[in-house]
DNA sequence: TAATAATCTACTAAATCTATAGGGTAATGG
DNA sequence: CCATTACCCTATAGATTTAGTAGATTATTA
């Protein structure tokens, strides 16, 4: 299940993403366009400013921007940054790889086979969409 | 993240599927074998007979089998069973869908339309692959 | 410089989920 | 009848998620 940290992070991207201006666009105005808990979209948009996606302005006039162009912004990095490795196992994480301690040989793992699959396919979708790609 | 649940579960139904005969057996094998608590095994074998993967007998000489062929059981569908829905958000799941309260508009949902992408990319994947796939 | 508007930080809490453990019941085979 | 094995119910520690509360900090405007 996609946790609602990236829905929503995913959603305010998108939004930022469709404004006409790159001029900041503050917390509260995506909140309420979007439906979100302010304060918890809040520390969201923080982690995406640490994390290198935006910019931020503090005072009047201030909000939030995105630092680089929609169509440069991968949804494999967003999904990283968001929702933690694209791996289901961390035994096919390319990013987060850790061995199983009850596996004695991943080699021969039927859950390591499948699981590596379906991290192939997903990685297909996450690198075939940038920012630009989901908005409407 | 895959929870334990689903891949002890895909562990034991490999394990069965492995065997040169049919007949039954015991969770505290699978449990040794596999290095899986015992007790954790035992909720999980049994709710995989009730959706009908497997059948079992009680007293000596009892234990679990596989009610069809490895060949014959979809990763469509044991997914299902021990994960749960393969979408990542119930807007896009076909056997379990519900509406997003906060989304006016799904067709302009810029989450809605990238994890269409990835429900799709998993389910190729899980159809096509078989129990018998899964074994080496 | 004072007021205002916004981000930033930290702490807390409720709710849910996960992974297990314990103990007793029922069926089966010899 | 006795040993064996699946079946069933309950409880629980710990982690994670999803926020809510309170206030500090910084930048702008007048």
């Amino acid at each position: 299940m996609l946790s609602k940290k990236t829905k929503y992070g995913l959603k305010a991207l998108a939004y930022l993403a469709a404004q006409p201006e790159k001029k900041p666009i503050q917390i509260s105005e995506i909140a309420e366009k979007e439906n979100i808990s302010q304060k918890f979209l809040e520390s969201i948009l923080l982690s995406l400013r640490k994390t290198g996606f935006l910019g931020s302005k503090k005072g009047k006039g201030g909000g939030y921007y995105l630092l680089r162009k929609p169509e440069e912004i991968s949804m494999t990095d967003v999904m990283r940054v968001l929702e933690g490795p694209i791996a289901m196992v961390p035994c096919v994480s390319l990013n987060f790889y850790e061995m199983c301690n009850d596996c004695p040989d991943e080699h021969t793992c039927s859950v390591h086979k499948l699981m590596l699959q379906v991290r192939d396919s997903a990685l297909d979708v996450y690198r075939n969409n940038t920012l630009k790609d989901i908005i409407s």
